[in-house]
DNA sequence: CCTCACATGTAATGAGTTACATGATTGG
DNA sequence: CCAATCATGTAACTCATTACATGTGAGG
């Protein structure tokens, strides 16, 4: 999968700018599949609206600079279902937090601690992120799935997380640390 | 994180050959943390060698090609450690399947079927890998902590997925398609 | 005035993958 | 003899990231 199938998909969900699809895969609806940066995004739209595949209008608002909306046309939507259809690179669970806690004996107890706290915060905000984006999401519709697999995963992995602290030799953080929740 | 880092912690284990550290990456012990192509790890352990965090040495055994057997050095650990210091980059949850089950509408029920069916097996076949690793690891080791999340975040990818084969409009697959188990 | 959020884009750089190139040895 | 596994390595290429470059308007 690259930029541009994401921007197509992203775009058969709604009419979007370069900068708010950068903004749906960073923190929205988009946040888990992959990765992409103004530097590929921009480019993609360039691209495909070459390709036919996007069409674009200025749009004004007053207050805020100018922004350039995308919509997708039937022949980008084609080539959505195509790309949809080649077998998907097959997913990896890869983690470096899991590469650092392979070596938490070479690790100074200060800094794993930190990289399990890190790792904490950063399940908590994805979990967070999801129930936040649950609630848009249509009931039937592809991101019920896609979210009820994330949360999931997220909470069997915090789940473990909690449990394996003391197997890391770590105490539980003080009682004031993550207000989020 | 990089190849090389990758390859100095699995010479902190033990010795091996780039062949080997490609096994152990594709399939074995070092499976879940990074990618690593023999593209990159070849070209990483020159590299090493030359910054003196590795040694080498040739071994012959009889009825394979000579192998060439590379050692961490008291130097490659500080560089490990150095590189376990910093703060990895932040893991992420992102999948190219899930991204396929978004636009579930768009797909054939065939091809939705096949996605499914893949991620389940790659689901399947990665705890199976992490089940034999971890008849191997040590107790209290890493590894075990590191094994133990991967079956707690595999085994619930597997539950939803069971349980979400009728949100998405599949039957259960035929008796016989999954033997492994 | 300054900073932040909004907004678009390009060029250099980097870190890897893929494909290529080669070769030994075993087992069918 | 041929395919598979073991084994090492390089060069071209891909694709995205980072840093750069620019500009608007709101709010403190």
């Amino acid at each position: 999968m690259n930029v541009r199938t994401l921007c197509l998909g992203i775009l058969a969900h709604e009419d979007a700018s370069g900068y708010e699809i950068k903004k749906a895969v960073e923190d929205g609806m988009f946040a888990h599949f992959i990765d992409a940066s103004y530097g590929s995004i921009y480019p993609a739209l360039t691209q495909m609206l070459a390709d036919g595949h996007v069409s674009v209008r200025e749009e004004s608002h007053p207050g805020k600079p100018p922004k350039k909306v995308y919509s997708i046309t039937s022949s980008g939507r084609t080539a959505l279902r195509k790309a949809l259809h080649v077998t998907a690179r097959q997913d990896k669970f890869k983690s470096e937090f899991l590469f650092q806690a392979l070596f938490k004996d070479d690790l100074t107890p200060e800094h794993l601690a930190e990289a399990f706290e890190g790792q904490m915060e950063y399940l908590h905000r994805e979990l967070a992120q999801i129930e936040e984006c649950r609630q848009q999401a249509e009931p039937g519709s592809g991101h019920m799935f896609v979210n009820g697999y994330g949360q999931a995963v997220l909470r069997a992995a915090i789940e473990y997380m909690e449990k394996a602290r003391g197997e890391l030799g770590l105490q539980p953080p003080g009682p004031a640390r993550d207000a989020a929740e």
